[in-house]
DNA sequence: ATTAATCCTATCGATTTAGTAGGAAATACA
DNA sequence: TGTATTTCCTACTAAATCGATAGGATTAAT
């Protein structure tokens, strides 16, 4: 399941992402507008400009800004942030590699196998898409 | 993340179809061979039974054994019912679709789209597999 | 009878999720 | 200078889910 997390993070991005002016955009503005809860929504942004893809001002008119072309923000980079590993199980992360305690190898596991499988599709839905694909329209 | 159900689950079914005997395969059998906690498997096993994968057979030299030929039995099936819906949201879900409670309308939200994406690209993937494919090798 | 197996219900501790609360710090503007 | 507005930060919490475990009932073979 994506969690709430990862779809108001999204939800959010994109909405910046369509204003495509230089003005910095509100938690409040974004969280009316898309029906997320502003407290939260707040700690998610934090989470976005900490991790280097939004930038902030505070105070009066203040707000959240894109720090790189929306085209140049791909979903994989994104999805590992919010969400986390993108890979079903550690043991065919890339990122976040780690051995099963259960499996003595893990090249005859047949679960690995079929997970490598979804991590590549996956992947290459993340790879294919960046966040002027996800504002257009 | 995979739970450790649907991984127990998958490593069962394969064990048991690699075994390709008429016979009956017990949960202790498997529990030790799979590194599976016996307890635990045994309520994974009570699932796949109920729903229709394994068979059983009570008492002495008892067991689980398939119903169908590994050929036969796809991912797609297997998964939703040890993992749930294959969709990472309800709003895109073939089986178990779900009205978001904050998009007044779905086909404009960007990650409705994104997320289409990645289920047609693990559902081809699953479609795909069959238990055969998971035990050979 | 005894043993060996599945069947079934209930419970439990730890972790994660989806927030909320409350205030500090910075900034714009009158 | 003061006030309103915004982000920033830490801590907390209720509910759900996960990964089991406990204990016994039922069924079948020998």
């Amino acid at each position: 399941m994506l969690s709430k997390k990862t779809k108001y993070g999204l939800k959010a991005l994109t909405y910046i992402a369509k204003k495509e002016g230089d003005a910095p955009v509100q938690i409040s503005e974004i969280s009316k507008s898309e029906n997320i809860p502003q407290k939260f929504l707040e700690s998610i942004m934090l989470t976005l400009r900490k991790s280097g893809f939004l930038g902030s001002k505070k105070g009066k008119h203040g707000g959240y800004y894109l720090r790189q072309e929306p085209s140049d923000i791909l979903m994989t980079d994104v999805m590992r942030v919010l969400e986390g590993p993108i890979a079903m199980v550690p043991c065919v992360s890339l990122n976040y590699y780690e051995k099963c305690d259960d499996c003595p190898d893990e090249h005859q596991c047949s679960v690995h196998k079929l997970m490598i499988q979804v991590r590549d599709s996956t992947l290459k839905v993340f790879r294919n898409t960046s966040l002027a694909d996800l504002s257009s329209s």
